[in-house]
DNA sequence: AGCCTCATCTATATCGTTACAAATTTTTCG
DNA sequence: CGAAAAATTTGTAACGATATAGATGAGGCT
């Protein structure tokens, strides 16, 4: 360390405490409170959480001069001294397929935690380590009061956890675990079946769907919505076979280029994301096949991207910032205290 | 409260106990370690930290025991004896244009804080508080080490104020302040620049260029590229009135159907952002004006997005999760202590 | 008056960590 | 060998909040 910075040291340690003692400047704390107001510190901190046993009158005066003042309670203290760390913590995966998938749930959760005590931490989830790793860690270190994570699987080790352990958390998608748990889903099935429908109904007769991941829980939503109006109505179906909606967008537009040019090819798509979905247009109109004449397609939408395509494309919404307002609130509920489970489970509709 | 809950809680404190005192998934603290080991917890705190005074094999086997028992430091404690937060914080701005840019920037900033001690928590900047605020309310309520944010201004309030106050920061974008400070910007100058003379080389007269809000930094270096090219080639031009980036698409897409239908109307198009070079394709589609003849397009791309719209336009790459990146690393370096300013700054080439 | 109750306020200890100063042990050397 | 120096370890206090138990004083009752 150079002599400057030695310097520079002293001088910004002096005046912060000449700022202390002039009580100009310096974050105040419930000492600050206590010796504006003549009372002792924890009467100052039982005032400010309301305690009944402090006489009403006081408790207003507290609060004036702690407002006045700008006091905040300072989270290290409070965390360390209750083991709440009023944190809720997001699990984040990395994935390519729908456009900001992160950024509405994100914009949702921080409008559910607007106004709390509760802040947002993005734990990432690096692919290089089990899935429940950051779950473990998170509970294990008391990282945060309650977790939120998504891309649930049917027999999920992060809800299995969870619940064993009783730590407050909220997934999107559900499992097929036999205790019911916390979450917020869209109603995949009927967005399979009502795709289909449609698609049947402008005269398709040979179907196909790009699904997620086989080990997501949704997967199978899609697939039993997809299966069940194909099965109603006998037309001719197929699954995507070797690729998902994670594939990279690239090897999604290769496959369905090759399958566009093979003589069994379907006559309609339904896609589960947009990038999916962009990827069907891009190969019809490489073979220069019609959009709803030659291959006809419905997408999931989740941003206003398929607003600005042509040609128009039928889409069906799904509204992810809402599904983030969701489990932001259903997650504090569940933090405040025990709730009946079906208060905790949301299933938004088509 | 009823009964049954008061048993659970009985019951739970109980086996806490009895798991403490026998030293089983407890959360262990340097205490533990110091049971174990047989030194004082002082000791062991230093030897954790290295420090040379602890004879060498001493420190061994601490880390040693720290390890074996999967020791982690309480992050509320040490952030209350030493002011550090260990957090970095993300001031976020809600707004629809270039999709998943916040994603990619996080996907790089998670990247950056990788193996380090540092969170990332995400501050919400709402739109009906003044820009400043959740800057001011970081730094004076010190929630965290350093701040990371976006859409610079070239007098940015926020610039200023943490300069002031020495408080560690970075953001995207410049300024035009006369004090140096640390940045990641990307060069949209030379993005316009190129974006104009390619569309000039492949036969454009008149050229317009849709800008973000002119009180964004990056909106005047586009402009002066853009001015650049169009003078030195001698052609037409105009900049798109009434809209701009941050728009909502639907309005983008209307002013350009509209102006696509007056004489004058521009042969090309420049789009800082993905959602608007999509709304030109949308409006020259619905006026039957043939992509690459009658309009021209050059894109700013920031996803994969591109490379699945058909018919192809040409884009040049602004990559978000690198500039994510390179922020964490210079606010890190920042944080670390004081550093030439030159070493805190990039700019991204296109 | 003396004792009790109630309302209100306060002292103490503690969460887990680290800065600082001091104590202890070991080594060095005249 | 014994004192001084060096190396190593330790105790105490503090960060800011709150849980717990206790103190204070006013008023009521016999």
């Amino acid at each position: 360390m150079s002599l400057e910075d030695l310097g520079e040291k002293g001088r910004r340690a002096k005046s912060e405490r000449a700022a202390a003692k002039s009580g100009v400047d310096a974050k105040p704390t419930l000492k600050t409170i206590a010796e504006l107001t003549g009372l002792a510190v924890t009467t100052v901190s039982h005032a400010l959480a309301d305690a009944p046993q402090i006489a009403l009158e006081t408790r207003q005066r507290v609060r004036k001069v702690a407002a006045d003042i700008g006091y905040l309670p300072d989270r290290a203290a409070q965390r360390l001294r209750t083991g709440r760390t009023n944190v809720i913590s997001l699990v984040l995966d990395p994935h390519e397929e729908i456009l900001g998938y992160a950024t509405s749930m994100i914009n949702g959760l921080t409008e559910a935690l607007r106004g709390t005590a509760y802040h947002l931490v993005i734990t990432p989830h690096f692919s290089d380590t089990p899935q429940i790793e950051p779950v473990r860690h998170i509970m294990r270190n008391r990282m945060a009061d309650g977790i939120v994570f998504t891309r649930t699987e049917p027999a999920d080790e992060r809800v299995k956890l969870l619940m064993e352990n009783n730590f407050p958390f909220i997934c999107h998608g559900r499992t097929e675990l036999a205790t019911a748990h916390p979450y917020v889903d869209y109603d995949n099935y009927s967005f399979a079946y009502q795709a289909a429908k449609k698609l049947i109904a402008t005269g398709a007769r040979k179907l196909s769907i790009i699904l997620p991941p086989e080990r997501f829980t949704f997967a199978h939503h899609l697939k039993h919505g997809f299966m069940t109006a194909v099965r109603e109505e006998g037309v001719g179906f197929e699954i995507a076979k070797g690729v998902t909606l994670d594939s990279k967008s690239d090897d999604i537009r290769d496959y369905l280029f090759r399958r566009m040019g093979e003589p069994e090819r379907p006559d309609s798509y339904i896609c589960g994301g947009e990038v999916s979905a962009l990827a069907v247009m891009a190969s019809a109109y490489d073979h220069r096949l019609e959009l709803g004449k030659d291959i006809r397609l419905v997408a999931k939408q989740t941003s206003g991207l398929f607003d600005q395509i042509r040609p128009r494309v039928e889409t069906i919404y799904e509204d992810l910032a809402e599904a983030g307002f969701l489990m932001g609130k259903l997650l504090l509920k569940r933090i405040a205290g025990p709730a009946p489970i079906q208060e905790l489970q949301a299933l938004q509709t088509v």
